[in-house]
DNA sequence: GCCGGTATGGAAAATTTATTTCACCGCCTG
DNA sequence: CAGGCGGTGAAATAAATTTTCCATACCGGC
């Protein structure tokens, strides 16, 4: 049972060899190894049994695995991480601050993408606060009720409103939903949105420049008597216009390019409070029989 | 004697409730009180044996020291610093800020829909920046530079990462790429794939579970010879290891929902930093005007 | 100097955590 | 199809750590 190989010295060093042994572990440990690569701060802080848990596996495994890496332990794996995180803490620590410096001074060098990467990151990051403030909770819970009425959902989106629409038709259906995502294909949007019913639901995104297409449709669908939700960045556009619910997102614009993040977190909002709505049996006691109507 | 005041709830609140009280403290609690503003990294990872060693003094006092301020013993102060050294630093952060984040979401109860909305806020922006820590520049420009020198580009996601996909199709389109989505539409991914040359490069997204289908091509892909960029959760997955370069991206999973805020960040990133090494004629100077605009 | 009361060190008890063991399972091989 | 073999999960065991407890030392006030 002896590993001839010593075990490694630096935390870098294990990373590497996890990396380069990847393939010769049994299912099992390759399960822990992706842990332990995918979430080396849950390996060097927690005990065990935590990670055990998160990683759904045995706390032996994560023996196992230490010794087949030359350990005598788990311990020292883990000491080994620890130590490498502090060490990285103490660099990062220093870092950081030089980067809150450069942000505030923010004399970017053009074409450094990687300050690129941190302007992003701050242009989302403040899209999201925005987003929490000017969306209110009535809303939302509007929106959730709008959808869990609905008989199905038709979800549409074009242009740099598709992910977000993807995004939505996908989920919701997960949640139990039955979901028409008109993806216009083949340019049958309008086609495909002439089968909605009094007591369906159109989920409508769009943002300036409204794609004609989706004015088009959510108008038909509007006269045509069925609910529309809109989810837009104006009260006044053309989709909001005929909508019984408008959500209106403000995305981050860095550099003219417009992001999704808040919108895309708001379509997450919108799925898993759905979710909570459904499962919890409201005043009747309804059966459980599970949400899956078409998976 | 236990006081009745509470603990405190954050690193920086016991910081300042330990100075603050400092004098009120016996002579041993007083030692025990420097070593925890002195050393807090010792407080917060080692054991109370070690640390009790390097402050010379006995476990118990520790122990003491923590309920003096309410703690019900030791370990919970332990667990209170090590979050807020953690908290100094998104990387570190992360993983404990978003358990402890998730106990908190747990809290709430019934599911309040406007609370709903606030935690998804805050579990995305907790990803955006872990984003940035672990992204670095070098991959980023790497990956620039590897769909600049593409002749065209395919693009594939399925499920979860088909609006990341899709989004990237579309923005990239607009900067001017030649882009071939693999929808997947009819289930022609693979034969859509087949197309590919030696010079073009597949963007891959994909995580965690892998889409059969995204597996499968993207294997097919790196064996015709094409490069292959992968945006994945994990560097070993099975996308990752046929993949010329990976970015990892760890996207806020809460209550097994998670996000697409960070994944569609770096799409961003991706997308305008390709604009801007296009824009630039080579190794000429550099002029921080016009960024392509999408609509 | 004696008597409360409080603080302290040490060690036992309790608890939590890590490791080992072992029976079982699936798989391959003869 | 029997038999070995490596891998695995669960539970027993071992180890460690934390907490409690108590005898004693210390410090004031009388």
């Amino acid at each position: 049972m002896s590993e001839q190989d010593l075990a490694p010295q630096t935390a870098e060093d294990l990373r590497a060899i996890i990396l380069a042994r990847y393939d010769s572990f049994s299912g099992r440990l390759q399960q822990v190894a992706r842990h332990v690569l995918d979430h080396p701060d849950d390996l060097a802080l927690e005990t065990l049994t935590v990670i055990a848990d998160r990683a759904k596996v045995q706390p032996s495994a994560i023996v196992r695995f230490a010794k087949s890496l030359g350990f005598p332990g788990a311990s020292p794996m883990q000491r080994l991480l620890r130590d490498g995180l502090l060490a990285k803490h103490a660099t990062l620590g220093y870092g950081e601050r030089v980067r809150r410096f450069n942000t505030s001074v923010n004399r970017t060098v053009d074409g450094e993408a990687g300050a690129l990467l941190a302007e992003f990151v701050e242009g989302d990051t403040l899209a999201l606060q925005n987003l929490r403030q000017t969306v209110g909770k009535a809303d939302i819970d509007k929106a959730i009720k709008l959808i869990n009425q609905a008989e199905t959902l038709y979800i549409m989106g074009f242009r740099r409103s598709f992910p977000v629409a993807s995004y939505l038709a996908y989920s919701l259906q997960q949640v139990g939903k039955r979901v028409f995502f008109l993806d216009g294909v083949g340019g049958l949007a309008r086609q495909q949105a002439r089968t909605i019913q009094q007591n369906d639901l159109l989920i409508a995104i769009s943002y300036h420049p409204y794609a004609e297409e989706t004015v088009a449709v959510t108008e038909a669908v509007s006269t045509a008597g069925a609910k529309v939700l809109a989810i837009s960045d104006s009260l006044v556009g053309p989709i909001a216009k005929v909508s019984t619910l408008v959500l209106q997102v403000k995305d981050s614009d860095v550099r003219n390019f417009r992001s999704l993040a808040a919108s895309l977190c708001l379509a997450q909002t919108l799925v898993v409070g759905l979710a909570f709505e459904r499962e919890r049996p409201p005043v009747v006691r309804k059966r459980r029989d599970k949400v899956r109507a078409s998976a």
